[in-house]
DNA sequence: GATTAATTAGGACAATTGTCCTATTTTCGC
DNA sequence: GCGAAAATAGGACAATTGTCCTAATTAATC
């Protein structure tokens, strides 16, 4: 059975430490304990922290395009802003330990006054032009405006949910933005 | 004239620090160097960067106090839940580059597994009690998840408002919420 | 199976971290 | 002005950081 590259493992669990300790709070040594490797063998796959991060980044921005990709295959725009609203529901544990991996992320490079911040704001681009368009489907003239307003709301939700650890809190605003989004786009009598 | 003392003047610097920088990310040598005293002054004063960061909460917790009392010098509670919206644009610059001072640390520290996140999200339940008062005395019943929901919006605004530094979005907004507080509370004809 | 290339381990490296200690200086009560 | 107390500077400390180097091992090619 082939052996996944050392390269994708390394991306793969710095991904999970950026996410679950922060990017700063991350060493090289937690990242080769984790793998059980050494950590002199790091810079024969990256030239820096910063081009792991580089390909942490890019490594969500793929999985960030798929997850979009895969909620086309519905066909109702409305289902799929539902679908995209209910990542908060799907990712619930994760989100009340850690926040969005996205928001805080990009909180965090832009702290550290970091040149990785903007291509860290470009994953939530990646979501406002995915939801533009599918607000535009659904006849919206303001349809920018709406997709930023709807990822505005998401993220603070995961930022009070993790602040509180409050699931039920979380619960109660992901339905409210089920109701907002049906207020939006009324269940047309066919 | 009297100098202020120094345990003020570190608590001060590190509070700006840890806001624009992080805690995490914020070195004695960093609070040193802004104040101009040198390193190994600090355990005089603090037995460690926790205690730091423990003073830091401590004179958040009292600001907000003082910033609540204030707002209640308006008699009319809608006046006063437009005074908390409004911090977003009163504070914009500030926000626009380090997001919101309360869910910026709330995050790091949870995600640091530190003891004082709780502390931290203590600030956030000040709010959250004040604004609960505020509907209240608008007469809703569901005050408190009200409260909650609007804590959800400001922090959704600031962190998307850092990730983006739009100052456009920001102020959009910050209207549509002052909207929203106008559905709630409708002026009363009189 | 020999040669070469890719990969890895282990450690050295200077810099920085939070912490702690000890002199020196400043301040204050008398 | 003197003596005690508080405050400060400067540096030592072990640990950890990201980075880099070299030797050894593994894999691939012919």
């Amino acid at each position: 059975m082939p052996r996944r590259p050392t390269y994708e493992n390394i991306v793969e669990a710095a991904d999970g430490l950026f996410y679950e300790q922060g990017f700063e709070a991350t060493s090289f040594a937690d990242i080769a304990g984790a793998l059980g490797i050494s950590r002199g063998n790091f810079y024969h796959h990256f030239k820096s922290k910063d081009a792991i991060l580089d390909a942490v980044i890019l490594r969500r921005v793929a999985a960030t395009e798929d997850m979009l990709t895969a909620w086309e295959a519905d066909a109702d725009p409305k289902a799929r802003i539902r679908g995209f609203i209910e990542i908060l529901i799907a990712n619930r544990a994760k989100i009340m330990l850690y926040g969005c991996p996205v928001g805080s992320l990009a909180t965090e490079l832009a702290k550290l006054d970091h040149i990785a911040h903007d291509r860290a704001a470009d994953i939530f681009r990646l979501f406002q032009r995915w939801l533009t368009v599918q607000f535009v489907a659904l006849g919206r003239a303001d349809a920018e405006t709406l997709a930023a307003h709807l990822l505005a709301r998401t993220q603070g939700v995961a930022v009070l949910a993790s602040a509180f650890h409050d699931e039920d809190f979380l619960r109660r605003e992901t339905a409210e933005l089920i109701d907002w989004l049906d207020a939006i786009a009324p269940a047309r009598p066919n």
